[in-house]
DNA sequence: GGACGAGTAAACCGATCTGTATACCTCTCG
DNA sequence: CGAGAGGTATACAGATCGGTTTACTCGTCC
């Protein structure tokens, strides 16, 4: 279980401004639909500048989703540490919050990763490690949250449900949905343990 | 809601070749990321032909995602009739294990149609209302299986879920999981309903 | 004051993209 | 027998793809 940690590039100022036309631009319109042409223009810097930074197209993909993942990481633990000590169902409500806070400040598309993973088709791309890394680690915050790996899947269905029924528009306000899901959920869990001792 | 019906092509055999070489590669790789001189290849005919049949790759691509939830639908009508009259709970069962033996056969990359729809940032192509029109579809069948809207939209939640779990493999049985947190939630909504006489 | 990193500007590469054109073949059906 | 549908083979079009190259400018820091 040693997938590697894909490379990472220090960001110029130009550099900071290619990505971030990247970001938008792979998210919105797909990442082979964007050509590096079109990102550099939007970035207002040259190619060859793009190149002396990243390298190639591939790498520009990875820095795009690690990026993605860190700053959901850390716009997650801010939730979280504000709410630190709470009560599980308090910490986990905070969870979906945050998604339906960030998904409608920058979201409209549903989750960047599964958008990605639909493009990539080589297990051996280094974008790879990064998407299903950010999987896994959710998976586990939930079970952490969740004090069970069997919870914990469930708020991962629950989660990942409410990204694609946001994402495509299947049914409004599907991380309240979630969300009041959720509640019941360790609401159960909590009663189940709490008031019979037994298990 | 008139969302207007696509355009569709009647089959030659060599047009039949070409959508089969199509779908695999389109659901392998995206569709941005094949192009029609493979397409024509790999189908053993030539470009010409393609054009002669589909008019565009637009329209291959209509094709490929309506094709798609037609042989969904048909699969899954063909279980829920064998389960005509049995209870909710039962049949809503038998969506999720269709949905595991589809996704065995032929799915290794999660929803073709969440998919495309990573891919398609213009909500005029044709094949918007395909994909929106899947999506709502199954929503409609879960809230008319679980007899209210409310569960019928949880359903959706983990049903979707479910498909990005086992697509991105966050966990193993994602849909056997999906469909025993399916079955305690028609549980309970049934002895909530039956305990007090009401209904 | 000289090396160096970051950047611009613009041409160029081979490959591939969607889509079209011309010419010819073969089978069926009226 | 003759027309038309379905097909092959091949060449071509213009645009765009990811990526490279050469030549030059501007700061900053040792």
């Amino acid at each position: 279980m040693t997938t590697k940690k894909p490379h990472r590039v220090e960001l110029t100022p130009a550099a900071r401004r290619a990505l971030r036309a990247a970001e938008r631009l792979f998210y919105a319109h797909g990442i082979h639909a964007v050509g590096v042409d079109l990102i550099a223009a939007e970035a207002g810097i040259t190619k060859k500048t793009l190149y002396d930074r990243f390298g190639s197209k591939e790498q520009l993909v990875v820095e795009y989703l690690a990026g993605r993942d860190e700053r959901w990481r850390a716009f997650l633990a801010e939730r979280l540490e504000a709410r630190e000590g709470a009560p599980a169902g308090e910490r986990i409500d905070a969870v979906f919050v945050a998604a339906r806070d960030w998904a409608e400040r920058e979201g409209g598309k549903g989750c960047s990763m599964v958008n990605a993973h639909a493009e990539i088709s080589d297990p051996a791309h280094p974008a790879y490690a990064v998407i299903t890394g950010h999987k896994r680690w959710m998976r586990d915050l939930f079970a952490d949250l969740a004090g069970d790996e069997e919870s914990g899947r469930t708020l991962t269905l629950l989660y990942e449900g409410a990204l694609v029924a946001y994402g495509l528009q299947v049914f409004p306000e599907a991380f309240d949905h979630a969300r009041t899901q959720a509640r019941q959920l360790v609401g159960r869990a909590a009663s189940r343990s709490g008031a019979s001792g037994d298990q």
